[in-house]
DNA sequence: CATGAATGAGGCTTCATTCAT
DNA sequence: TATGAATGAAGCCTCATTCAT
């Protein structure tokens, strides 16, 4: 009545407690200071181990971005396809979504402020990771534009292109986030997603003026 | 009236010659290379000077880049602002806005690139910088958030908050702009400028179900 | 008379096995790497043992590497002893030294690729063990230097400083062995020590042009 | 009545004085320390420069050791051209070679136990260049080898495979050398090079017993 | 005894900045 | 004023060595 395959188990987890625990120490410290700051020395000091440590877990600086990078994209789609099932209707599973990506971004802030200046990961500091995060970072932009296809085939939603319509909404996501970050006591984040959700699904014409 | 001598032309004009020039190179290196690799020493070359010449125009790297970012800036809104100019109706001169702020990160590529990653410019490769950049772009902002104001104000526009949805605007076109930069033969401008518009005036909402 | 209790077998021998394979392992990883790519990981490695193992058998990374070369210094005495009593007549003791010298280095490819580069053995590498190195290459001099002094005595060699000789003689077949490890397939042995026998014992003089 | 090509003469003097000045730093750290303790940080305090120097004068630390090694090639082998025009017969020029080569290992102590150590030039330190290092003393005895065969076919020489004797007579030389250097007052350097002649020229065997 | 994760000194290299010419 | 050689701090990475398990 033993485990089905728990071998390794001790060696193994605490490996990979240890690798979460740099991967999370790189997250805050790109969170703090930006990629291009984020040295090893530092990350290693915010993960309270030796800069020689970081090389037992990962390859090279790149290999560690990279993993951190991916870490987040793994839990915010983790997050978004929970929020697809909970919701009902394409509005509100775009909302749902929304509010995750935003919750998400405040817990990682200091991250994620990076994740959504990937295009800024140019040639350095993600080194040959610009192209995969660049992926990463589609692939969540399909997922959603998956939302508002049904959304439109469903006739909740106008006939835009979705991959469009998606990638609008999640600049206008990025856009809330970085004020947020910035500012010591933002508003209650509900009410931000609510203001950009009206404008996603609204847009801002007053229509016909009559 | 006139100033009685517009004294210091002579070395002030090549001064401001020589400024110019520096900046330039540095706008076509950084949207080449990214900010990373924007080394001072490239920079210097394709300016045509020597490394050490950089140095009598700015005090250091962070002032320069600063300063390449504030004149890319500048001529923007020179842009934005004709653009108000000429077109008639909110919305016309959202439009226009719009197109400008387009072309503008086409023309200046590969400089336009790093406004874009604005929020990327952290602690680093910026420095201090990046609170000067984060107004400029508050600034470019606030000046939409003025024409969306008095669009309201006429009844053209819906009564969103200015601000938000001026700022919803811009990330709609950072990401046109972002997709444009990383495809070899983008879509016609004016097509994207459309799309994005349409999305931005009138939301994603089917409206009522009927 | 024996020693009443051969004390410390189970402990010492297994203690002295370990030891050994080792060492082996040391020569092995020097001779295919060299001594600049020979890190105790790849020891430990070849060993089959943990990094930290070496540790318990030698003091430091240097006492390893010095005693793995004094191993196959004692290897080599023993085999060139062997040789000046089976051998009759010193340019017999001589020619066999020489095959034996030749084998050794064959055989222990790799380690004696370092022995031979004894001089290389800097401060570094072999640290403060190049004095040790050098006495051992010293001893297998002045052994063979004996045989030679033997041979002079006995009117079978010229007379000769015996040490010059022996020094010589070393270096010729050190030589030899360079020239065999860089060939993927050598000459026969027999043959190149022939060669370089008879360059040692009769020089290249054409003598009196007649 | 100007100098027929001495364009540059200024910054080209200077900076082949600085490469100069580089190299011959280099050989000695190489040579006191040898290759595994050669540092660039080591090179550059003996050259009185900062390390980042260095790089201004040499891709990387390859290049520079390269470049040592080759200087040193260089000019070993202009020396060796010389006395072989300068002396009569095939076995007096290879005298004022083997004196010539003692000499120039003399004046570079440091470096041309490196040299010497070529084969020691494994897999890092010298990395790719091993191969080029080899070549270069390669290079060396089929010169040598050129001056035996044509004493061979003067008759002057017996007739034994020139390259071997060549390396054979090198080996030999190499064994004078190293054991000058360790010595701190050393023969008569005239008298360690006729010892060796005579062993090359004549070997040990003392002929037929009468 | 054995292990191997952790350490941190040290090596190579880049690049912003200074300064003598 | 312009130059570019020189500097040295700082970054990435390796590896001999230690130590808790």
């Amino acid at each position: 009545m033993t485990h089905p395959h728990p071998i390794r188990t001790k060696e193994q987890v605490l490996k990979d407690f240890r690798t979460g625990e740099i991967l999370d120490a790189a997250r805050r410290v790109i969170g703090e200071l930006g990629y291009a700051e984020a040295s090893m020395e530092r990350i290693a000091q915010a993960a309270g181990v030796a800069k020689g440590t970081l090389y037992l877990y990962f390859k090279n600086k790149e290999s560690l971005l990279s993993a951190a990078f991916e870490l987040g994209h793994a839990e915010l789609m983790g997050r978004t396809r929970a929020c697809t099932q909970r919701a009902r209707g394409a509005k509100a599973k775009l909302r749902e979504i929304a509010r995750a990506f935003v919750e998400h971004c405040a817990e990682h802030q200091a991250f994620y402020r990076a994740l959504l200046e990937q295009p800024a990961l140019g040639p350095d500091g993600f080194a040959g990771s610009a192209g995969r995060a660049r992926e990463l970072v589609d692939e969540y932009i399909r997922y959603l534009a998956g939302s508002v296809e049904r959304g439109i085939r469903a006739g909740e939603l106008r006939g835009v292109d979705p991959e469009r319509a998606a990638r609008a909404l999640v600049e206008i996501l990025r856009g809330v986030v970085a004020l947020r970050l910035r500012e010591p006591d933002p508003t209650e984040l509900t009410e931000d997603v609510d203001t950009a959700m009206d404008l996603f699904l609204h847009g801002v014409d007053a229509g016909e003026p009559k």
